[in-house]
Formats: C-alpha cells, sequence, structure tokens
DNA sequence: CAAATAAGCAACCTAATGGTTGCGTATTAG
DNA sequence: CTAATACGCAACCATTAGGTTGCTTATTTG
C-alpha cells in the first residue's frame, strides 16, 4: 500500500506539469528556451503570434508547474529552463509505457496459453 | 530550417498528449489502466470521484489524443494503453531537458573563462 | 534630465473544460 | 420475457484559461 500512496501522491504531482506542458504556446516557450539559452520575455515573445502579457501570463504559469526560474537583472526578468521536473515527467511516462507493455505482453501469452 | 521545422511539427503534435495528461482524473484513468490492464468503464470509474459519463468524456479525450484505443466486446467497451505517443512524449522531455543542461554547461563553462 | 525600453498590474471578454443529470438503447442474465 | 447491466447522447452549468487592451512603474541610454 505504501508504494501505491507514493505512486498516486506523484501521480498528483504531474498532472500539474502536464497541464502547463498541454498548451501550444507555452511548449513553443519551452522549446524557444531550449534553443535560445535563458532568454527575457521580449525576446521570447519575438516571433510568436501572442502579445507580451501572454508571454508573461505563460511565464508565470510554467514557473508554478516548476518548470522554469526567472532572476532579474537590471530592469529586464531572464527566464531559464528547470529541469528537474521535465526530466522526472519524461521518466514517469516511459516507466508508465513500459510497463503497460510488460504487462500486455503477460496478458496475451497466458490468453494464448488458454487457447 | 528543415531540421528546426521539423521539430516544429512534432512540437504541435506533443501539445494535445500533454493536455491530455494535464488533468488529474485522466492521469489517474492512465495509472488505473497501467495497474490493472484493459478495463471497461465501470471498473474504472469504481472508486474514483467523478461519474461514470464523466469517466467516458476523459477517455475519449485520451483517445483523440491517441493515449488509448477501445474495442466493443457484447455491450461493454475495452479500454486500453496505447503506449506510442506515451512513450514519444518521454523521449521529448528528455531530450529537452538533457539539451538544456548541456547548453547551460557550455555557456557557465564559457563565462567562467571571459571572468 | 528626457526619451526609450522592459516589465508589472488589472479589468475585461470569449471559448473551452470538467462536471452533472436525465433519458434512450443494446446486450446479457435469470 | 423481464430485469439488470453497460453504455451513448444531449442539454445544461460553473469555472477556468488564454488572450487582449490600457495604464503604471522601474531602469537605461542619449
Amino acid at each position: 500500500m505504501a508504494r501505491s500512496q507514493a505512486a498516486a501522491a506523484r501521480l498528483a504531482q504531474a498532472a500539474p506539469v502536464f497541464a502547463a506542458l498541454g498548451d501550444p504556446s507555452r511548449l513553443r516557450i519551452v522549446a524557444r528556451l531550449c534553443e535560445g539559452g535563458p532568454l527575457n520575455i521580449v525576446r521570447l515573445t519575438e516571433g510568436g503570434a501572442v502579445s507580451r502579457q501572454a508571454v508573461s501570463k505563460h511565464l508565470r504559469a510554467l514557473e508554478q508547474a516548476g518548470l522554469v526560474r526567472s532572476s532579474r537583472a537590471g530592469r529586464e526578468r531572464i527566464w531559464e529552463l528547470e529541469t528537474h521536473r521535465l526530466a522526472e515527467a519524461g521518466r514517469w511516462l516511459s516507466v508508465i509505457s513500459a510497463q503497460w507493455d510488460q504487462a500486455l505482453g503477460r496478458l496475451k501469452a497466458f490468453v494464448e496459453r488458454q487457447a
């Protein structure tokens, strides 16, 4: 039971992370940061389809999900990726898919033995 | 440019997947399927906080994101995980986080050489 | 100092989301 | 055949989410 409770807890933490990544504009910001290194809002807005304020909102959303971190530098604020959660979420997906494939394999083998 | 376009295309496909995973109820369904193997709606609803129809809606959302697949068996419909997209999304997260860490490492090294 | 730049705040709007309830329809079981 | 089961459909509701515009505030720069 302790195991499944821990799993449930990690699950509850994973949902906000996926939710944060589940928007095209935010995903674009993440990709953009990854390619371009630490950037400020103006740079992140350039070339995109939405306003600076929209980007700002998205950055705060990403921050709340623990995917991004910022620091003030003079009159500008620099944003950078926070990879802990990102990597964690990635691992979770891998585990889930691998477990399923294994279980399904066992199930198929069992069914075929019956037939 | 061809590279970044391909990357952008894969990005655009990734957003709906993350969005689908970004809801606690849906994430619970995914986890539940993973533990319990192929299940019908009633079983998936058991023990949860929401109604059968809510679960049904979520299943359709997951289906549209390509994360789940169903087949009719008599009067019931059996749902199972579709791990392709799941694994793909997981890989994307790993790549992004790894790339960032590398780039940041190079940046730090560069800055320190300047100082 | 004045002008330009980077950002924050707040109000507002529209559309999508997550949820419910109620009812209809196959399919299986007794 | 009748009852129970598993599901689908549709309407409806409240809240949130993504976005915009307008204004204010700090910091540079010329």
